[in-house]
DNA sequence: GCCAACGTTGGC
DNA sequence: GCCAACGTTGGC
């Protein structure tokens, strides 16, 4: 079972300044709208498990800090919500069908460019480097989270 | 803005 | 259950 993840957040919605500037440092991850993604959250994700911070959709895409799983997996708040972005009819309270879960701030790094970590051998068979990728959250290799970490100095 | 790749939807 | 059409993602 994975122990490290790599989560996709766009930065205009959610950037490792805004986890750094939330209250503890936490910020419910919302908006999860793919079944696989959220299966992670709800079968494997645990409490601690470490987290690679990526800000995807922007102009400097890659890696902006270290974060950790705070909780347990909860139904998505938005999936209720009709004035949001992520709201789905097709959800109930009863039957909630999208998945949120804590994640809070471990450090911010530099940023570790996608291109840096596609030209870096040790990281190439990460997922998110994959072609066409699109999983907002992609498991990541020990071996992977240790390569990314050597780089990022620490 | 473009467009390749993907997941989901819906007609049959 | 198939699969074409559609909408979304996300790098460039």
């Amino acid at each position: 079972m994975p122990r490290y993840w790599l989560m996709k957040s766009e930065p205009a919605e959610a950037s490792i300044d805004d986890l750094a500037g939330a209250p503890g440092q936490t910020l419910p991850w919302t908006g999860v709208r793919n079944y696989q993604a959220r299966n992670f959250m709800r079968d494997q994700m645990q409490p601690g498990d470490d987290v690679l911070f990526y800000h995807s959709s922007c102009a400097e895409p890659g890696i902006a800090g270290l974060a950790r799983i705070a909780g347990r997996p909860q139904p998505d708040s938005t999936q209720f919500d009709p004035g949001s972005p992520y709201f789905d009819a097709r959800s109930t309270p009863a039957q909630p069908r999208w998945l949120q879960i804590d994640v809070t701030l471990v450090r911010k790094t530099r940023l570790l460019p996608l291109s840096e970590m596609r030209s870096c051998g040790e990281l190439a068979t990460m997922q998110v480097l994959r072609r066409g990728n699109r999983l907002s959250i992609t498991p990541v290799t020990n071996a992977e989270w240790q390569a990314v970490l050597a780089r990022l100095g620490g």
